[in-house]
Formats: C-alpha cells, structure tokens, sequence
DNA sequence: CTTTGTGCAAATCCTTTGCATCACC
DNA sequence: GGTGATGCAAAGGATTTGCACAAAG
C-alpha cells in the first residue's frame, strides 16, 4: 500500500536529493504563492522572518541545479525564478512589469533551422525566449 | 558634391545625436573589434587608458538607449553589449562560453501566435531568444 | 554522531552617483 | 564661453564567502 504523504514540498525536496529543512520548504511555498517569476529580493522580503538573505541565495542556486527552479533573465530586473513547470516562455510588459506566461513554443523546425544555420552546435540543450511589449492596461489607461 | 567622411564613428555619433568624445569613438572602436558580444568589464579592461570605468558604463547605456547597441542577456555573465546590426539571435557554449551569431529568427506566424495565445498584450515590441548548447571543440575534446 | 545547512557579518563584485574639472561645439 | 561629458572617489545594491553553531539523517 502506498504512503500517502502529508508533506509533499518534503517529499520533492527528497525525491530531489535535497536534504528537508523547513527554510527550504517555506522558499518552495513561497515560489508557489507568487504568480509569476520573482527575484531573490522579492523572496527574500516575504521571507525574512524565516530565512536568512544568504540563504535564500544559496537554496535558489541549489535549486536551479537540481532543477526545481527556473532562473529568467529580464531587460528591467534581475535574475527572476519561478517553479520549474511544462516548459514555456513570458511576455513581459515594458511598461508596468508584469508578466504573463505564454503557451507558445519554437517548433522543431525552428530547432533544426538554427542547428543547420551554423556549424559550430551540433546539439541544443536550452534555449530563452523572452516577449516584450506594452501590455493592454498600460496602453489605455494611464 | 558629397563630401567623404574621414572619421564614420564620428558621423555615426552625430548622427545618432550624440556629442564626439574620443571615449566615444574608442568605446565604439573596441566594441567593434570583437567578435562577438562582450561585458563591461571586457571593455574596461581593453581601454583602461583611455576611459575611465563609470564612464564605460555611461556611454554603454546612453549607447543603448540610442540604439547603436544592443544588450544581450546571458545565462552565465552580466549584460553583454554588441554593436546593432540586423536583427538577430545567439548560441551559447554551456561548457567555454563561445557565443555564436545566428541568422534564424521567429517566424510571422510564431509572433502572431504569441499574441493569439493570450489577452493582455495586443502587440509586440521586441524579444530575446538565446539558444544554449555545448560547442563541437567541447564536445570533442577534453 | 557525523554531515550538511544556516545565520551572521564581512567581503566582493558590479553599477551608479555627486561633484569638480575638462572638452566639445 | 556655455553646456554637456568625463574622471575620481565614494556610495549603493546584489550576491558570495568564511566560520561557528544548529539541525538533519
């Protein structure tokens, strides 16, 4: 019979290679609470009661190695993280900030256009796809 | 008659409507002798002499906001900067940091789907896309 | 009990800023 | 000569580090 877990932030954390500790639990919750991508500052500021700044460093670097963040780079801010999920890009609003996350993707032939279009690259691991534009808000009111 | 200019990065800063400094030029020079994008700091270092470092600092961002740069943003490194040329895209060595040009860009149709996809954004302005991968030489030796 | 993670404070790195001086127009 | 650009030094912010203590397994 399966165990059914009462803790599973723990259980990634685990299933991750991470050791359990309730300062990298309350950073995964805190990622899950915000709705888009935030910054180490950000988390930080919600965080500090619980979380030493240089911690909240440490565990976000941890964590993109093993892969339960995500790490964006934004024109306006720094580095921003965001739980790892399906792929997917942003689109960012130049204006105001906000971000909206996209479905949209490259299609593979995109991939293999950018493989054939040089020589050096024989393989693609990753790639970053941001948008930036006005969003509707920005551009009506204010 | 039209007259030959002597000095073209002079032009291009009147042009671009920016007073001729010779950390202008210098900055403009240096920025194009390298092959491809490159940091501040790299800058700096090639024209300590001749500029100082916030000055570096200054002429990129007034630079980029006058469009005869463009900021490029790396996984690994800070703001890399390279002169504006057609629009185009990169491939990044995860493994030595060479970072190659690339011709492809998005398509029409991907651009259009982008905004099909959501409700917030009614237009586009700009967009990053950065490829990463491990180069040939990488791969191949050590 | 041993190893790993965290807090704290200091250090470091990158970038920006204020102000006096210098160069461009 | 007046205005804007630069040098210099200092400030600022973000991120990293060393070390002692605390917590996890």
């Amino acid at each position: 019979m399966k165990k059914v877990s009462l803790t599973p932030y723990a259980d990634l954390l685990k299933s991750s290679g991470l050791s359990i500790t309730k300062q990298r639990i309350a950073l995964l919750k805190a990622l899950d609470a915000c709705k888009g991508p935030v910054s180490a500052a950000v988390l930080y500021k919600k965080l500090q009661t619980q979380i030493n700044e240089a911690t909240v460093y440490r565990i976000l670097k941890e964590f993109e190695t093993r892969g339960l963040v995500k790490e964006i780079l934004s024109k306006k801010e720094h580095a921003l993280y965001e739980r790892t999920t399906a792929h997917h890009h942003h689109i960012h609003c130049t204006s105001c900030g906000h971000i909206e996350e996209l479905e949209v993707c490259l299609s593979p032939h995109t991939l293999s256009s950018v493989l054939a279009s040089q020589k050096k690259f024989a393989s693609l691991e990753d790639h970053t796809l941001e948008f930036y534009g006005r969003c509707n808000s920005c551009n009506n009111g204010r």
